[in-house]
DNA sequence: GCACTACTGAAAATGGTTGTCGTTAGCAGT
DNA sequence: ACTGCTAACGACAACCATTTTCAGTAGTGC
C-alpha cells in the first residue's frame, strides 16, 4: 500500500532536462539529449519517466501529425499552447473565450463530461524572418 | 503530365462507406467494415484512398491519444468537431469566437502562418444515459 | 483493341511505443 | 551501517499502426 515514489538519478535527469528546455521534444530526442549530456538513461526509462510525469501533471503531451508524442514541462494550471512548427518554441496561453465556447457548445448538443484540445501552430518571429 | 485520377471499385467502396457513416473510424475499422459488407479492399489500398481523400479535402483526420488516426467524410468548409469519446458520434461545429481568439493570440506573440486544432471530446446524450 | 501507366494488395519493412524479466538500488525498519 | 522489500532500471523482444516494395491488374485515352 505504500506507493512511495522513489527518487532516482534517472528521474532527476529527465526532470532537469525538461526544466531547462522550453520547447516540446520527443522521447527519443530527450533520450539523445541526456546521452549527449553524459546522463545516460535507458530509452525505456525515459518513456516511463515521461508517462509518470504526465500522469502527475508535471508535463504536457502534444501528439504531432507525424504520430510522435512530444513532451514539455508546463505550468500546472489549465492552459493551451502556441507552438512554432519549425523550432518547437512554445508559449503557454489561456483562452477564457474558448473555454466558454466549448462548454456552451457541448451543452447545446447534449454532451457531458467534456474536455477539449486547443493548439495553435504557426511560425514564430525568429523562424519567419530567417 | 496527365495525372488522371482513376475511378476504381475500391475508391468508390471506401468513399461510399464514409458517406453513410457519421462517426470517426480508424483505417482498420474501415477495412473490416468493407470486408464485412463483401467489398473486399486491401488494407494498403484503404490507407492509400484515405490519404488521397484527405489531400483533396474530402475527409478529415483526427489523431486520437492512442496513436490511431480516425477518418470521417466531412463538409468541406473550415469547421471543428464535437466527438463522443465512447461511440465516436460526431457533430461538426463552427467557432467564430475561437477563430478570432486564435488569430489575435498568434499576432500578439509574433506568430505568422498559423493554423489551429480545436476538438471537444465528451460523452454524447445516448452514451451518458446507458 | 492497344498501349500506357495508375492502381492494387500480399508480404515485408519501418518506427514509435510498450512489455518482459533478471538486475540494481531507494527507502524504511532494525 | 545492515537487511529486506520492492520500485525502478534497461537491454531486448514484442506490438501494432502505417508505409514501402514490387509484380500483377485494370482504368483511360487513342
Amino acid at each position: 500500500m505504500s506507493q512511495t515514489r522513489r527518487r532516482t538519478r534517472q528521474r532527476d535527469a529527465v526532470a532537469a532536462l525538461l526544466q531547462q528546455r522550453e520547447d516540446f521534444r520527443t522521447a527519443q530526442q530527450i533520450h539523445a539529449d541526456l546521452r549527449e549530456a553524459g546522463d545516460d538513461v535507458g530509452l525505456t526509462t525515459v518513456y516511463r519517466c515521461l508517462a509518470a510525469m504526465t500522469e502527475s501533471g508535471e508535463v504536457d503531451i502534444l501528439l504531432g501529425q507525424d504520430g510522435e508524442a512530444r513532451y514539455r514541462a508546463c505550468s500546472t494550471g489549465h492552459h493551451h499552447h502556441l507552438v512554432c512548427r519549425s523550432c518547437g518554441f512554445t508559449v503557454e496561453v489561456t483562452a477564457a473565450p474558448v473555454e466558454r465556447w466549448a462548454r456552451r457548445t457541448a451543452e447545446e448538443h447534449g454532451f457531458s463530461d467534456v474536455t477539449h484540445t486547443v493548439e495553435i501552430i504557426g511560425l514564430c518571429d525568429t523562424c519567419a524572418t530567417s
